[in-house]
RNA sequence: CGGAGCGUGGUGUAACGGCUAACAUUUCUGUUUUGGGAACAGAAGACUCCGGGUUCGAAUCCCGGCGCUCCGACCA
């Protein structure tokens, strides 16, 4: 993409009620708008980010099963009664709204009820499991108060996966496969080395749960970090029953703040017996199917890693993530030799499906490196008078600092 | 939801109750420049969040609303 195209501009300030690293960062860059307090447009460079993170999510889940769906955000009142989660006394970050005959609607902060309840129609027989249902869905959440940028917004888009088991047995080894695909996810997003397996509160069906926790400053949880074993244990839960059950000591850990950028829990039959999704098994009894959920937020991924992969000059992008693979850079002479040569190398590694940012426009050296800088494509090829004249180009890695001098005929 | 603070060109800031609301950035024109947000000249851009009130006079003081931020509570 030729930068001259790019319709969003950088700007030296961030808006002054933009506190969060993260989003000040990102606004500066032209990678989103906010709209309201927790309420952010996602621009060509963000959606491109955004994308990545939910193609490498889509790889994993598909990897271990999974069969992608969208359901609405619209949510029929009827189903959530079933569950007892629509009254605001139980759940009180709903978004309701009503329908012009009077019915009532809500904006689903949140898939369980409609996925188990749209499952009936087509899972009457063990024959029928084991499944794995998942979507990538804008949710909304009335929270008291949004923060920190896009980690903790009211409307975000989420991946949640629902597991479908005959038993608990089927449920717990796909729930380690899900738990294995996590970690490769937030490996392969650049979080791995900072990503814990944490520890936390498990609800009525099984003793924990396991939240994904990135630790950063930006975060506002607090876990509990074993290094040796690269696992955490959520403040919440934090007593010695647990210690106990993993074998640790209270003084091996260190307290630390962190994000929770994705959580996988076991649902027993909660939402089955709800709402009556039951499957006959070979001996033709009837039973309930054992269920699970696994989210991860894509946006709040994207927040975390601009918190962690920046400095004072701008974001720095793990390559996974990356809007662009390379910024192509022409800085300006008055020949117009290297504007033609950067235009034919931006050809040349266009056609070979290379994905470059090519900043082609009339402006100085000075400009083109600062923006650059700011939005943190890792690699920069810079081609100027200077390096023409031996028919080379200059490669620099954004995070290490580090030039490389290649000829172009290599690129 | 408790507590605190703040709303001024697109953005960041300034202005004692008193001149045509200032400066930087941004955008546009021209000249000049070309390896780290260049220089000069000219121009554009604001009912000072909204509604009341006090006053000869309000960006400034008072009341109400709306919005934003921070601390805390909450976060299935």
């Amino acid at each position: 993409m030729k930068q001259s195209h790019l319709f969003t501009k950088t700007r030296r300030e961030a808006p002054k009620d933009e506190v969060a690293k993260n989003a000040q960062l990102l606004i500066r860059a032209g990678y989103i708008n906010k709209e309201m307090a927790g309420v952010y447009s996602f621009l060509p460079l963000g959606l491109r980010v955004m994308n990545k993170i939910v193609q490498i999510i889509r790889e994993e889940m598909n990897a271990i099963g999974g069969q992608e769906v969208h359901l609405t955000a619209l949510q029929d009142k009827k189903v959530w009664e079933m569950t007892n989660r629509w009254d605001d006394a139980i759940v009180d970050n709903w978004f309701k709204t009503k329908l012009k005959n009077g019915s009532d609607v809500g904006l689903g902060f949140t898939h369980e009820e409609p996925l188990t309840n749209l499952m009936k129609d087509h899972i009457r027989s063990f024959r029928d499991l084991p499944r794995a249902i998942y979507q990538f869905q804008t949710k909304f959440r009335n929270e008291d108060r949004a923060k920190s940028g896009i980690m903790r917004a009211r409307e975000f888009l989420m991946k949640d996966l629902y597991s479908f088991n005959v038993d608990d047995e089927a449920h717990q080894a796909f729930y380690e496969q899900a738990r294995k695909a996590y970690t490769r996810i937030f490996d392969r997003l650049g979080l791995g080395g900072q990503t814990y397996l944490t520890f936390a509160a498990g609800g009525s069906f099984s003793k924990y749960s396991h939240e994904f926790q990135t630790i950063t400053d930006a975060g506002e949880d607090i876990i509990y970090v074993h290094e040796g074993k690269r696992l955490a244990v959520n403040k919440e839960v934090l007593n010695d029953e647990v210690l106990g059950d993993l074998g640790i000591s209270r003084t091996d850990l260190v307290e630390k703040k962190a994000v929770e950028v994705g959580n996988i829990f076991s649902l027993g039959t909660k939402f089955s017996d709800a709402l009556g999704l039951n499957f006959k098994d070979a001996e033709g009894k009837l039973k309930p199917v054992i269920m699970g959920s696994y989210g991860i937020g894509p946006g709040r991924v994207m927040g975390t890693i601009a918190e962690l992969w920046s400095d004072d000059k701008g974001l720095v992008w793990p390559e996974s993530v990356s809007p662009f693979a390379i910024h192509l850079i022409a800085l300006n002479d008055e020949s117009g030799d290297v504007k033609k040569a950067t235009d034919e190398l931006y050809e040349k590694l266009t056609k070979k499906d290379v994905e470059v940012l090519y900043d082609d426009r009339d402006e100085t050296a000075g400009t083109k490196f600062s923006d650059s800088d700011l939005i943190g494509i890792p690699r920069r090829i810079v081609i100027s008078a200077k390096t023409l004249k031996d028919n080379s180009a200059e490669i620099k890695d954004r995070k290490t600092d580090t030039v490389e001098m290649v000829a172009i005929s290599s690129l």
